[in-house]
DNA sequence: GCTGTTTATCGTCAGGCAGACGACTAAGAT
DNA sequence: ATCTTAGTCGTCTGCCTGACGATAAACAGC
């Protein structure tokens, strides 16, 4: 049968984009290249490109990054988005992409790397109105970030952005960065301190944000957060 | 750079697989093909094929549910599950497989067509230990099922799993064939009706459950479930 | 027709958790 | 010394859930 003939199969070409989110500034920001070659050259786009004949797809990923961002050996949580295939995406040709989101705490100006004519941080707000960027690229950031908002709901998934050592105020500004919201500190204090396994206190302190010196906390080992944190309406 | 250079890269196959989900007998059940041509021929495996040079990708797992199952014109309800892609998943080539996750109401037999030598429904949990079907679709297929218990909880996808018109007891009997555990009628009587436009009455009842006759609903326009839907743990 | 069985539906009550918000603590800034 | 900023502990109230009693309306069998 035709279709499942692998003599003649219809090839196409295989990508990997990635969708990269710090917050930095109480904002949530994404990771966006300039792109070196055609097409699209000079535009933004997210960093990605093409899978290698024998690489696994999260190794591309986490190939990309390293190649176009120098943000290697980095603690960062990596999970796969969704696959965007839509026949016309790339008008060079028929190509799948398979995005992948990264969560990273701040992290120092990216070096641009491979492709990549330029690297910077926007806040994804911006990214996802005004600026154009290439091929699909506003659509999967836009799932990006809803993926983000959805997740820190109900995972442990927001100490991803903080660095390893952390206080609760730090935890609760991803919160509020990621959500657009604002959050009640007491309220957030209780909820975070309360849920078992989910932050071991290191018995330091840091008064970095000013004001009275905080607890500081690693990630503990629950990965799900069971109730829920409630994500305001407004 | 060669990586992007679209006069060189890497031709990958791209296939669509998918796992059908629906509730016979009080269990989750999946949806199986035999396969007709090699490799794996003889064995089970879930349905999919190759997506055409000219197809989207849901378009190509619409298509390939039509025609390897005649699931066609139907209420279902369809959604991109995730990315398969490791080398030497495919033991012809590299191939990508983009997964897509069906959830349907009770059907007839599934009418088998395409390359499928046959086409049945199996309880999921069967097929996830005892039988191996081809390539890498057990972990697929696992993947999905979680996808279904988890998605559950938090929107009206249970209702997918229903006719468009049934009962609390029927939808609840959903819930709890998707869990496996026993859920306490009363309280899901009451979440489910005090949730706004969650449940719309049709007006009329059916006693085809048996029993003192039920009042028949059909899905309502609420598509999160919001607070969720509690899932217990034993 | 009467009785037991099955399923649906309404009600009650206690405990847990979240939102609102008061109060106190401990650092740096002026 | 006082102000400002952030962190932390408590209290109260209302909502939701889990456990479970009670009633309703069909059917099966005697």
């Amino acid at each position: 049968m035709s279709p499942t003939d692998a003599s003649q199969f219809p090839p196409f070409g295989v990508t990997v984009d990635l969708v990269v989110l710090t917050v930095r500034d109480h904002t949530l920001n994404a990771l966006t290249i300039r792109r070196g070659e055609p097409p699209f050259q000079g535009q933004w786009a997210l960093p990605g490109g093409f899978v290698r004949p024998d690489e696994g797809l999260e190794a591309a990923a986490a190939r990309e990054l390293a190649e176009e961002t120098g943000l290697d050996q980095l603690p960062v949580h990596l999970e796969q988005l969704a696959t965007f295939g839509d026949p016309g995406r790339d008008p060079r040709m028929r190509v799948v992409s398979v995005a992948y989101l990264v969560l990273a705490p701040d992290l120092p100006a990216p070096r641009p790397g491979g492709d990549a004519a330029g690297a910077r941080w926007s806040p994804a707000a911006e990214l996802a109105d005004g600026s154009r960027l290439a091929f699909d690229h506003t659509r999967i950031l836009e799932e990006g970030v809803e993926r983000a908002r959805a997740k820190i709901e109900y995972s442990s998934l927001a100490a991803a952005f903080c660095p390893e050592e952390f206080t609760v105020g730090e935890l609760r500004r991803v919160y509020e960065a990621v959500w657009g919201v604002a959050l009640d500190p007491r309220n957030f204090h209780r909820k975070v301190t309360g849920t078992p396994d989910f932050l071991v206190p290191t018995g330091g302190t840091t008064t970095r944000q000013g004001g009275r010196p905080a607890q500081l906390f690693r990630r503990g080992s629950a990965e799900k957060l069971n109730p829920p944190m409630l994500r305001p309406e407004p």
